[in-house]
DNA sequence: TTTGATATTGAGACTAAATATCATATAAGG
DNA sequence: CCTTATATGATATTTAGTCTCAATATCAAA
């Protein structure tokens, strides 16, 4: 449907390209989703998006959020990142790629972290398969030394 | 809550001993989700699952096929692999957990692969983080040759 | 084997995330 | 400016997943 990539110097010019390139508009309401979502550099949900973005007085509405969201996720400026709690949760990857978590499964607590050794084997296995990659994200499941201590 | 995983030979041994070690029992409904859940090799999710244990005859009602499920992927016998359409995919892990996958933004292919690197950089992160590594999963996010080519 | 405490099941009610609808508003090219 | 196709917003709708609770089954202990 959507097939073309681009990449600009930031995100909001790599979105108004990615549009323009669709035949999409350029519209207040989606620039200043994009604009809160690469505010926080942690992972976000719907919910707390629209929260963020009223607070700041910037109103757009529920169905707006989540189309733009579907966009920023097509257009790979965003990506899913895990369903929990009955709902999607979201990060921004424009200029950083490639994510690792550690994720606890005891007391869920994930730390990402960022591996050269990882982005290698990822740009190894696009080679390998002729893939053109755009992102990659690695989920280590496991126990934090915490609970790995209280398990035993 | 439940804290440890245990490792035995197969899949429903494990699964046996986890109830037990967590003060659950053994019951019909269970063993018959696992016994599918393992019967497969592809991904999964709940409506399919329901459907293959109504065609075999075994029926569990639909809260049970949630419930044990959710027990499954605690005890890390079984995986969320991407929620897509709405609800989530599953696959089972026991006796190969770490997976990769490759998945294409044009096609939406998915392919499986299995990588001695890859497997190097989680156990070689769990040890600079202190974590008991159960289990783990990339993704790649890209384009196949054949999309990109019609990208081009 | 029988019993009893307690965990599990199943049917369906319920919740809420995400989508669809459609009248109104707006971007952007002419 | 106009024009027209696209986007927005309010809300209805859908449906994945959870919760409830009475009935049932497990399993350890008598």
């Amino acid at each position: 449907m959507i097939l073309r990539i681009y990449r600009y110097k930031n995100g909001l010019e790599a979105f108004r390209e990615f549009l323009i390139h669709n035949g999409m508009r350029v519209t207040p309401e989606r620039e200043a989703i994009l604009e809160e979502v690469f505010a926080e550099h942690e992972h976000f949900d719907v919910e707390g998006l629209i929260m963020r973005l009223r607070q700041k007085g910037k109103r757009s509405s529920r169905a707006s959020v989540y189309r733009t969201l579907a966009l920023l996720v097509e257009s790979s400026l965003v990506q899913e990142v895990f369903y929990k709690d009955g709902h999607m949760h979201y990060e921004h990857i424009y200029g950083h790629e490639h994510h690792c978590h550690l994720r606890c499964l005891g007391c869920n607590k994930t730390i990402a972290i960022l591996d050269e050794a990882l982005a290698d084997v990822i740009e190894g296995l696009g080679m390998e398969y002729n893939f053109e990659v755009i992102s990659g994200r690695l989920e280590i499941f496991g126990f934090c030394p915490n609970c790995r201590d209280k398990n035993q």
